[in-house]
DNA sequence: CTCCTATCGATTATAGATAATTTATGATTG
DNA sequence: CAATCATAAATTATCTATAATCGATAGGAG
């Protein structure tokens, strides 16, 4: 019951029905879904390690909001995590690319049409295959920790990135992969990242990764 | 109260009072804390978060068992997260490194002692400072995800590791960070976590990474 | 003797009610 | 009129009691 309420406000907060900074009242929403305030304060929790809630005691809970910093803050760790994962998912996805040409394919068309919210979906499966086929559960983890389906969606909404710039990123992460060249994946998987965010990090940033990444 | 009950139960399982496997019944600590099942149902549920504790509907919490498999992949994990963190935070500790060497001075202590308690209690001092000063807080929460206060104790427990060696490494990463070379000190920081395992990896690893870390 | 089923004990999951805390409002005093 | 303090409303935090579920065990049928 906790996991039905749990995923009730999640798709309530991507849907934007709930924007940042909305109020969550406990007895309020278990009123709501025929549930009493247990259940409800423990789907609040769990939004609340995932980030996407934040509670001040005795106060109440609200969508967190996301700044640019947290942003940019976010999409560094991830491209830590994900140059990891193109390295150790290259053996397992050498002459397997199959999959991820698929999900590559449908980005791309997402991208013509200027399809954010198609580009979103079709981004996260490719990039999280990559992770999966790691095949290290607590990288998979924490990558899902970070809670890119949120993130990825309240930015692309802004409209801040050009999708057929990024798409085309995608076909050589591909070829590594196809050849095994886990180092050549993940470099051009953290600097797809890296770029992807140039924007917000010329507003936020300090120097030290921006030149990296170049 | 939540919290408490975290609290304690978290340095119960540090000591070993509380042996991977042991079963933690909600109303049995309610009892002993002189508190109800709710805040205990909320702390178990924290834990779990942390991947401290598993539990299964209607059956109970447990601590979880760590396994060999579970350490490497969180050292993995661990060193592209560290490898980042030391990139990010060089520019910040040009030239300030005091601290750093009043950690790695401890941490030799310890391991002229065979101390391996202390060892663990200042080379985690000695990474979150590093982590710390990237000035990422989600870097840094995700690396606190990690939980590594567990699993560094659970494993040097075990006498696998030479800390003598081990050591060695920490003064040419402080040398790094105080000339400000943030890539030399991510690329010594993930040497250092990948030789830490090295033992643990010939046992279960695939070898794409241990190439990569020599 | 084996397998299936009903029942029991233990424990989690939920509900409903109460206590504790915060914020805002309004009264009181200097 | 400003500042302080008491009070009330709203909400979270906690407690007690009940319902739901699981695993084990015992009893009976084949």
């Amino acid at each position: 019951m906790a996991d039905r309420v749990k995923q009730a406000l999640f798709r309530r907060i991507l849907s934007g029905e709930l924007a940042p900074g909305a109020r969550l009242v406990e007895l309020q929403i278990a009123r709501e879904m025929n549930t009493s305030q247990g259940p409800v304060r423990e789907a609040l929790r769990e939004l609340e390690a995932l980030q996407i809630v934040v509670t001040e005691p005795y106060r109440g809970s609200y969508v967190r909001h996301v700044s640019d910093q947290d942003t940019l803050e976010a999409y560094q760790t991830r491209g830590a995590l994900e140059r990891l994962a193109g390295q150790l998912a290259a053996p397992f996805l050498k002459g397997r690319t199959q999959d991820l040409r698929k999900e590559a394919e449908a980005i791309r068309s997402a991208a013509r049409r200027n399809h954010a919210e198609d580009y979103a979906i079709h981004d996260m499966n490719f990039h999280r295959r990559i992770v999966e086929e790691s095949r290290n559960r607590i990288l998979l983890r924490t990558w899902d920790a970070l809670s890119f389906e949120i993130r990825i969606r309240l930015w692309l909404a802004q409209g801040r990135v050009d999708l057929n710039a990024a798409e085309a990123d995608h076909w050589p992460i591909i070829d590594a992969l196809d050849r095994g060249d886990g180092k050549k994946a993940g470099r051009l998987l953290r600097q797809h990242l890296m770029f992807a965010i140039a924007d917000v990090k010329g507003a936020v940033g300090h120097p030290a990764e921006t030149e990296a990444a170049r």
